[in-house]
DNA sequence: CAAATATAGTTGACTAGGAAACTATATTGG
DNA sequence: CCAATATAGTTTCCTAGTCAACTATATTTG
C-alpha cells in the first residue's frame, strides 16, 4: 500500500474507514436530532437502559470517555429530564446515574433510529458483505484491544 | 439486525465501525503528535503537496469542513511555518495557501507514518481480506455519494 | 454606471470533549 | 485513631470544530 512515493490519502484503509464511519454517525446524528438527542447521549441512555442505576465512573470506563465528560453529559441529559443523578447511601462520594420514567420511554425510539441508520447505509451489501464486514471489524478490534465505546 | 427488542450498540455494524475508525484515527493522532501535527492538519498538508497554490474555499470543499475551519487550520500551519498564504493578484478578495519549504520537507515523513499505521492496524487482516475490505468501504461510499475527506 | 446582490475570507459565540487541578469522602497503616 | 493516601466526582482551562454575522471586493442589473 505505501509506494514508493508519497502516498495519497485515499491510499490507505483508515482513510476510507473514517469517510464511511464520519458519513453513518453524521446521518445518525441527524436523525437523533429530531428527538433532541445527541449520538453521545444516546450511548448513554443505551447503557442505562435496563440496567441499575450505575455509577458515572462506571460509564466513564465503559463509553471510553472521561469521568469529566460523563460530569457534563449526564447533566444535559438530566436537565432534559431523561436521566436521574442520585447519591450512594453506602459511599458518601459516590453517585448513581439512572434513566427516568421519560429516558426508559424515549430509549427504544432511539434504537429504532439506530436499527434504520444501519438498514438504510449498510443495506447497498449483500447480507454475505455485512456478515463479512462485521467479521473483520471485530478482528481488528479483538486483535488492536480495542475495548471501550469510542466517542472521540 | 433490529430485533424485537431495543437493540444495543453492539447490534450496529455502524458501532463497529466507529469504534474501529476511532481507534485507527487516534493512534495516527498520537504518531502525528511526535512531529506536531494534528490529523487536520496533516489532510491539509497532503492536499496541498504537489498542488499549485490553492485558495482556502477550494480546500473546504475537497476536506468537508467549512471555510471558518479552514481558516483557522490555516492560521495554525502557517504559525508553524508549514504553509503561507498569499493574496490573489486578480481578485482582491481572494487567498492561496501553499506550503513552505519546511511543509514539503515534512509531509513525505507524515505520508510514511499513515502507511505505518495503516499496516499496524489492517496487519491483522489478510491481503484478500484487506482488498475486500477496501472494496465494501468504496462501495459504500459510492453508493451514499460520500464526497468529502470527513474530519469530523 | 450606480445600486443590489453575490462571493471570499474572517470573526465571534457556542458546543463537546480531554487533561489536570480541585473538593469531599474513604481507606490504610504507623 | 489519626495522618497519609486513594478514590469519586466536579470544575477549569484548553482545543478544534460549527454556524451565523460580518468585512471587503466583484459582479450583475435597472
Amino acid at each position: 500500500m505505501p509506494g514508493s512515493s508519497v502516498s495519497q490519502l485515499t491510499a490507505h484503509l483508515g482513510f476510507w474507514l473514517r469517510m464511511v464511519s464520519n458519513h453513518v454517525s453524521y446521518s445518525f446524528a441527524g436523525k437523533l436530532a429530531g428527538k433532541g438527542v445527541t449520538v453521545a447521549e444516546w450511548c448513554l441512555l443505551r447503557a442505562l437502559y435496563n440496567k441499575e442505576p450505575t455509577p458515572p465512573s462506571r460509564l466513564a470506563e465503559e463509553m471510553g470517555m472521561t469521568r469529566g465528560a460523563i460530569t457534563k453529559l449526564a447533566d444535559r441529559l438530566i436537565a432534559k429530564s431523561l436521566v436521574e443523578r442520585r447519591a450512594s447511601a453506602e459511599d458518601g462520594r459516590a453517585q448513581t446515574l439512572a434513566l427516568t420514567r421519560q429516558g426508559v420511554s424515549l430509549t427504544p425510539k432511539l434504537a429504532d433510529l439506530a436499527d434504520r441508520n444501519d438498514a438504510e447505509f449498510f443495506g447497498c451489501l449483500t447480507p454475505t458483505e455485512r456478515t463479512t464486514l462485521e467479521r473483520l471489524l471485530k478482528r481488528m478490534a479483538e486483535r488492536n484491544r480495542m475495548t471501550a465505546i469510542p466517542l472521540k
